[in-house]
DNA sequence: TTCACCCGGGTTATCCCATT
DNA sequence: AATGGGATAACCCGGGTGAA
């Protein structure tokens, strides 16, 4: 399905990516006009429980520039210790010329500060391209280069996550798009649409809430399509690729999200997960899920072997079901771990 | 040239913790 | 990386502006 891409402005167009168009979809047997907002992000981690007090700002990217030291201070120091030495030798008479002299000297000094900065920007710059460049070229740990492993990523289409609210605001920008240039800017145009849309009666929000929904669903069959049109095991691979790309250190690497296959075989759950999840489903204790853990932790622990036996019996059952699954779906067999019974725990 | 910032509502990834 | 669920930070989008 070929989606006509109607940039909204064409001042933005360069900066348009398949996220902000108005993607006319011929439906089966309908033609609409709906505009698509695309969410593609990953979000990063929410702070630690040691950065209490820094609470995060609110921002688009992590700040990776702005942290230029002191070094440049160090330099102009350098510069004007330079300039006493040349000054002493001069006769003290004819302050005149002295005085035009320093003068001259100062604004070469100047000139020749400003170039030196220019060109240990273009140094810096350079540098920056070629540690991207090598990053790039760098071969991973499974012997890959990055461009490799991007390229056994695959690209799947983006879902695309709509909501009531997206749907609304972008028809109110599409029906004038002028007004993101008025006064107030786009902080007035949000707070206007803001306030249509909260004077909405719930049948036109429910419309919207469709509106959204349709496109949502849309969005998510189209990916199903694209996944089921390769192999599981081409799915397979790709994912692989991309949980190591995540753990890499390139720029982006988060976007590199597991592709969702229903194919895909889920490995088995522990023993002690699998305690753990039934203690939660049991609703033994209340509490949070740091403070069960610790509590599950701990009752797993005093078990006896015996005790246990059920829930590496119940693993060791599943792990052989997923071992011939995975031979039937992927053409080959799973990949072999250690020892799946930790009976013998050898506590040294 | 690149990017943070401004705004609001909605969405989602991550954190917390144990063990294997 | 997997289990559990609540809390919440960070992200998305639009365009103009100004700083780095």
């Amino acid at each position: 399905m070929l989606p006509t891409q109607l940039p909204l402005r064409l001042a933005a167009a360069t900066r348009l990516t398949t996220s902000t168009t108005f993607v006319a979809r011929s439906l089966l047997t309908r033609r609409v006009l709906v505009p698509s907002f695309t969410r593609l992000y990953a979000t990063p981690a929410k702070p630690k429980k040691g950065s209490i007090g820094e609470t995060a700002k609110r921002g688009r990217t992590t700040k990776t520039t702005s942290t230029t030291g002191a070094k440049p201070k160090t330099t102009t120091r350098k510069a004007t210790t330079k300039t006493k030495e040349p000054a002493k030798a001069k006769q003290p008479s004819k302050t005149a010329t002295l005085k035009a002299a320093a003068k001259q000297r100062a604004v070469e000094r100047a000139a020749k500060s400003k170039a030196k900065k220019a060109e240990q920007a273009a140094k810096k710059r350079e540098r920056e391209k070629q540690k991207r460049a090598k990053a790039k070229a760098q071969t991973t740990s499974s012997g890959l280069t990055v461009k490799e492993l991007k390229a056994q990523a695959l690209s799947p289409p983006k879902v695309a996550s709509s909501s009531a609210w997206i749907v609304f605001y972008a028809g109110r920008v599409r029906n004038n798009p002028s007004a993101v240039r008025g006064a107030g800017g786009v902080t007035q145009v949000v707070k206007d649409v803001k306030r249509e849309y909260d004077n909405l009666s719930s049948s036109e929000k429910e419309s919207y809430e469709r509106r959204a929904k349709e496109e949502k669903a849309d969005s998510e069959r189209e990916y199903k399509r694209w996944v089921e049109g390769h192999a599981a095991e081409d799915i397979r691979k790709a994912n692989v690729a991309r949980a190591q790309l995540r753990r890499s250190k390139i720029r982006g690497a988060k976007q590199y999200k597991p592709i969702q296959d229903e194919r895909a075989l889920k490995k088995p759950i522990s023993a002690y997960l699998r305690f753990n999840k039934e203690r939660f489903q049991s609703g033994q204790h209340r509490g949070s899920v740091p403070e069960q853990a610790k509590e599950s932790g701990r009752v797993w622990k005093e078990l006896g072997d015996h005790e246990k036996k059920d829930y590496y019996e119940a693993y060791e059952k599943d792990l052989a079901a997923y071992n011939r699954e995975y031979e039937a779906l992927y053409g080959h067999p799973a990949p072999k771990k250690a020892a799946t019974t930790p009976k013998a725990k050898t506590t040294t």
